[in-house]
DNA sequence: TATTGTTATACTCTATAACTATA
DNA sequence: TATAGTTATAGAGTATAACAATA
């Protein structure tokens, strides 16, 4: 193991500083997130389930449990996104109990345009090489199997 | 420059997949904080004002700059911690309109057993080397000062 | 006059529980 | 009876605007 040996309690200044660094992305990641979304005048929950959307229709449970939050809560945020058009509820034809959430052309291009303004997401890595942006890959990678 | 000569709108496949790890990071991270937070019965936002107050009393103006929201929501989030006795409003003796808002001994406590519930951004560098800590560290520097 | 903190208001997100229509 | 979606409700976060106390 590449573990060095020290008190779990007690992690050495490298280990301290990259979990801020970590921090720091994480909090500059989530404000671009929010900024953007907020210029197309989608709160951040109803910019993440367009962007879910965008990829595939999907029932009202499945939102859900892709946003992590309860069943109930994506009603009202599907129903703010219809009346502005951008998503629309359609019948499950194999469930009728069922609807399927889906993305109108309007809402793909709103998602679009979003996800094409958010430039720390797209662009943090303009400089890193390819060498370092390997590292980076398989560090990351690493970290989130780690558990 | 290290940047590779590719067109800004098609990114290669490398930086799509470090993109995607890094949303990924960000996520988890994320959720493993509000986890945290309401193992100890407290909110995200909350959170976040007790552990700014852990490393120094700070004015109610501040705390909105530190936590990008409007001063009046500060009110709120303060009361809710003051009834349970983790923060205490102080008088500022330079000047009589400002309130200094800090945690009392209990509130450090609570705010230092969530920050060690915090595995994930705390322990995802077990299975790196120093090496490719630094390595890291280095690669998040350079994102973060990359604007 | 300008600034600090607060209040009042309205909207969104959130969880919980109860309801309906299907299965 | 179980499940999908909704409604009702209450608490929390958010922004905006107006206010009192102080500078």
């Amino acid at each position: 193991m590449a573990t060095p040996r020290t008190t779990p309690s007690r992690p050495d200044a490298l280990t301290l500083e990259v979990v801020e660094l970590i921090g720091s992305v994480v909090a500059r990641y989530h404000e671009e997130y929010e900024e953007a979304a907020a210029g197309h005048a989608l709160t951040g929950a109803q910019a993440r389930l367009l962007s879910l959307l965008c990829l595939e229709p999907l029932p009202m449970r499945r939102l859900a449990q892709r946003l992590k939050c309860e069943p109930s809560n994506v009603t009202g945020i599907v129903d703010r996104l219809e009346s502005r058009g951008l998503v629309e509820r359609r019948p499950d034809p194999a469930d009728r109990r069922v609807k399927l959430a889906a993305a109108t052309p309007e809402g793909r291009q709103v998602a679009r345009n979003m996800q094409n303004s958010l430039r720390f997401a797209r662009e943090p890595l303009a400089g890193l090489s390819e060498e370092e942006r390997v590292a980076l890959r398989d560090a990351l990678r690493r970290m989130l199997s780690a558990d």
